[in-house]
DNA sequence: CATTTTTTTTAGATTTACCTAAATTTAAAT
DNA sequence: ATTTAAATTTAGGTAAATCTAAAAAAAATG
């Protein structure tokens, strides 16, 4: 089966979302791809004869086990293509989304293997992220909030446990957001506080109890 | 001024054609994107409203200043995304060109850019042709025939001096063609016949005739 | 639990890049 | 110089992926 560069989008997308809720809404949707609910519902039902997702009409929908095994082939590329561009072109790991978005829609098979070869087999990206492999399988790994991250290190918001108002205006504050990529600069012993820095912003300093609120993907 | 991946192609094949012959016609693009003379008359009004493009309606049409800029920017990085496939990820020279037809609509210039740097700058692409500069400077490389061509070096045949239909039905009969990519074997010094090896074809032989009709871009 | 509110879907349009078939223009041939 | 043939354009239509506005279903609320 062959999908467009549009159905490779959804289904990436809904696999990223799936992440965090099992069963993704329409409306998530839309706003993951920046378009239109009613632009998701047509999508879905294609994507629903082309046997990718289950689908039931007004509750929600879900990556079939085939749908996965293909967003695990858009994420192995998309990743390979992140680690090629910091580590052989000397990208900033934070500038390097946007062109791994369009190359990894790039089809050959062969290249990807190559590729993969050439980079050594490399077994996670440059934002931490495992690299899935051929048959789809990817290491598993483990939620680190900010407070365990060592000093120097590079990382990236996974997910943020308290969603209380109170959390999310600091947040916002901070510029901080699911995907936000920021560093970890010091841990002051004193209060467990850390400086960090995030991507594009002056250091600031956060709180023990903020740093271990604050999940991350550890680089 | 933005142009996307059915723009690019269309502006790339005028600029291709425009290398044997000064105007190019409807057919004969329609012919090399494999589509249809009345798509390329629509496609032809847009990229004249875009400026890149001087078409006289049943006169014909070629590329201006601009369009040849765009047309240099495109050859420019399917050469270097060949380059690359060749030299670094060890594809076979002939099997490079479909994956870097898709690699060069990537739109990153940053990307090329640190691409080029990477890659050292190279002059010429696998199959010998130059690559442009950024400002679309281009060596010049002179004609060579399949006569001058040293043994073992790869090339791509770019033009044939004698059109005749016996010349047509004979380069049929070896499956060479514009663009056709294959190797010299060895010359016969008694009568200056060529062994050549025509990608997926068995070698055979040709005469010094044919072979000093056949002009190639060398390796 | 009836009624707002929100979410989702349907209906109908739009844009891009194609297509076929018919009409028009240019070129070739008798 | 007509006529015939070939090339090109126009007219009208299709499929993919989007959109807006309206209708329908589900969820939230008093």
């Amino acid at each position: 089966m062959n999908f467009s560069v549009s159905e490779e989008n959804y289904i990436k997308s809904i696999y990223h979302l799936q992440q965090q809720t099992a069963t993704v809404t329409t409306n998530s949707l839309a706003n993951e791809l920046r378009t239109k609910p009613a632009s998701v519902t047509d999508m879905l039902k294609k994507l629903q004869t082309k046997q990718v997702v289950e689908y039931e009409k007004y509750r929600g929908f879900k990556l079939n086990p085939a749908g996965n095994k293909i967003a695990l082939g858009i994420v192995r590329r998309h990743r390979l293509w992140e680690f090629f561009l910091v580590n052989k072109l000397g990208f900033e790991w934070d500038k390097v989304h946007d062109i791994a978005e369009e190359l990894e829609h790039v089809s050959s098979t062969e290249l990807i293997k190559k590729l993969d070869v050439f980079l050594n087999f490399p077994q996670t990206d440059p934002h931490g992220d495992p690299i899935p492999d051929t048959n789809g399988k990817m290491a598993v790994i483990k939620q680190l909030s900010l407070a365990d991250i060592a000093a120097k290190k590079n990382v990236v918001v996974s997910s943020v446990s308290n969603q209380s108002p109170e959390m999310l205006e600091m947040l916002k504050h901070y510029h901080i957001g699911i995907g936000t990529g920021l560093k970890v600069n010091k841990h002051f012993a004193f209060d467990g506080s850390v400086e960090i820095k995030v991507v594009q912003q002056s250091p600031c300093i956060i709180s023990e109890q903020v740093a271990k609120n604050i999940f991350v993907h550890h680089d």
